[in-house]
DNA sequence: ATGAAAGCGCTAACAG
DNA sequence: CTGTTAGCGCTTTCAT
């Protein structure tokens, strides 16, 4: 009678490996874990016979010596807009995916104030609950990464900091993005172009937004302070941006939208004054809008493959806390222009 | 100089607790935990200096000995739609406070295919990255209940199975949020209502349906098959229902919706036929749509305290984990109704 | 009611 | 190159 079976099979341990190969806990231990003063084929045979034995280091067990739990800690901020859209599940999928490829897995805590994001920071790695973080959304006066960096904890950010102190992060060419954004407009003819910026206080809203001017200066087209738009993060947010610049006298055939939930607020806004999207106005979104996704309703936008991102940043991670180089990485990767039905020549009038 | 400092500061381990009190770390360690034979003075003196010197036991090192690590574990699945809403923010953030408040803390892992789903839930117990699960959505027939059950992991459902074979769940009433709406839309005089339900593989769906039928015969109305639409899970299902609802000969003056999501999209499809919402076609959403919260455009819902359910949650898992009684519950919630801008009375014509 | 001692699975000196 | 030995922080018999 098999009462109450909690465990299904018994795991193998370092000394059943030891044993089956008649060598020391030791010996098999360093074969594992890289160590250089192991014979090749020692190692091979260690690393075959935990195959077979499917062994694999109970990783709470060396946490006791090591410290390490191979757990990546995400602390989500409920005051952020991005804990509310869609994304939020693609980006766990992808970084908890990419985690326990290599053996880890994800922790997640959540906080509202900014104290109790610090507390996390603390208990988690206090815990060892975490062995390092990821930190999404890079601000322009980033508190965490003031924190974990002189409390010596390894993380990335997920964007770019403007001053950045020698911290590693892994970002999306956002600016590039509002540039082709621009160019591809300006191909079309239009001339006046609005932008609506998503959250000052991120450090992704300064690059887009040069990447907007520069795009504009490189079509030799006039920037009209008045078009540009700031701090737009959700849907209404965007709405209101675009009821702006639609209701003044000279209305932008075009508006490039930094931020996707805000691209939608737009359509509504032109659709509430009766502006056919593609035709009277033409709208480019971008941000987490997944590459070959179908943006509801067609945004014509830059897709990001996300994923790969997500994969970036746990790799990345990954590497600082083993202290195996690269040990400092910066790095970006581009988005893939998907033009769909929100663009159009301008209408001549 | 202080080069690389990862630690911030040096932890109390059970042996300084012990020095402190002279006393051995075994004494130290029943009285943690709870035992029967330890002195009631001990015990509190022991409390006390834990306190004192913030001790807490390392869970990765009683992991060792127990197998407990004190995480729970949830397993998204991405195939879901759930996955994409905005409430899963909130399911997160809850459930980790929760368990944060008594210790433990939340692993995230994601799954795409069924397959993976399991492999997900063997490795991390195999791993003790988690000692039991929380399922969200509870489905008509659930293969990780069917696995779980049989592995003897303990777990918890947000929702209830159909056929409760023995396991702890946590639920909303949902029937009755439909049968107080249809009631609601009864008394305003509304005769011709429909019913937009969800997913059928969840256990939600039937018991939803049940509440809307009781509803309409309490009110004394004729059910017409033909008003009740299946599957509509999000604004897009919603908003196809509604087509289908609308564009019949006798349209419905009302339509109770059993998701928020496909609330939204029965809006859309109102507006694109030029109805007025809450005067020529009254709409009542439900599911995830926090109380208090701001339904956008304004809907008329049950809230539902998510906060309070996550809460039931966690602690349930917990004591499920730790064997402490109640070791099985059952629990529903109410939720409560929010009367919005989104129904009125139905138009003399 | 408390202490002594052993050991969980693993790593990490230090020998040889 | 590999074995020996000693822990890591905690739990858990078994004595007393």
């Amino acid at each position: 009678m098999t009462e109450g079976r909690v465990v299904t099979d018994k795991r193998a341990t370092i000394a059943d490996v030891a044993r089956a190969l008649d060598l020391t806990k030791s010996t098999v231990s360093r074969a594992m874990n890289g160590f250089p003063d192991i014979a090749q084929a020692t190692r091979l045979r260690v690393q075959r016979m935990a195959e077979v034995m499917n062994y694999q280091p109970l990783s709470h067990a060396q946490a006791i010596k090591t410290g390490i739990t191979r757990s990546l800690g995400l602390v989500l901020q409920l005051s952020d807009h991005d804990a509310h859209r869609p994304f939020l599940a693609e980006f766990l999928a992808g970084v908890s995916a990419s985690a326990s490829t290599k053996g880890y897995t994800l922790t997640v805590a959540s906080a509202d104030t900014h104290a109790d994001l610090i507390t996390n920071f603390r208990t988690l790695m206090r815990d060892g609950k975490a062995d390092g973080f990821i930190l999404p959304r890079a601000m322009v006066e980033d508190p965490r990464v003031t924190y974990l960096q002189d409390a010596g904890v390894p993380f990335v950010l997920y964007g770019r900091p403007p001053k950045s102190k020698g911290c590693s992060w892994f970002d999306i060419r956002g600016e590039d993005a509002m540039r082709h954004a621009v160019q591809h407009l300006a191909q079309l003819g239009h001339r006046r172009i609005g932008f609506v910026n998503g959250g000052s206080v991120y450090a992704y809203a300064e690059l887009r937004l040069q990447g907007f001017l520069v795009g504009m200066q490189a079509a030799g087209l006039q920037t009209d302070p008045a078009m540009i738009m700031q701090n737009a993060v959700t849907e209404t947010d965007g709405f209101a941006a675009a009821e702006q610049l639609l209701d003044r006298a000279v209305r932008p055939s075009a508006i490039v939208c930094a931020i996707d939930q805000a691209a939608l607020g737009i359509y509504r806004a032109a659709q509430a004054r009766g502006l056919q999207i593609g035709q009277d106005l033409s709208v480019t979104g971008y941000d987490g809008i997944q590459a070959g996704a179908q943006a509801q309703p067609p945004l014509t936008t830059f897709g990001v493959d996300n994923n790969a991102a997500c994969l970036r940043l746990a790799t990345l991670l990954i590497c600082l806390i083993r202290g195996t180089p690269p040990t400092l990485l910066r790095d970006t990767a581009t988005a893939t222009f998907l033009v769909r039905g929100s663009t159009g020549p301008p209408v001549t009038s």
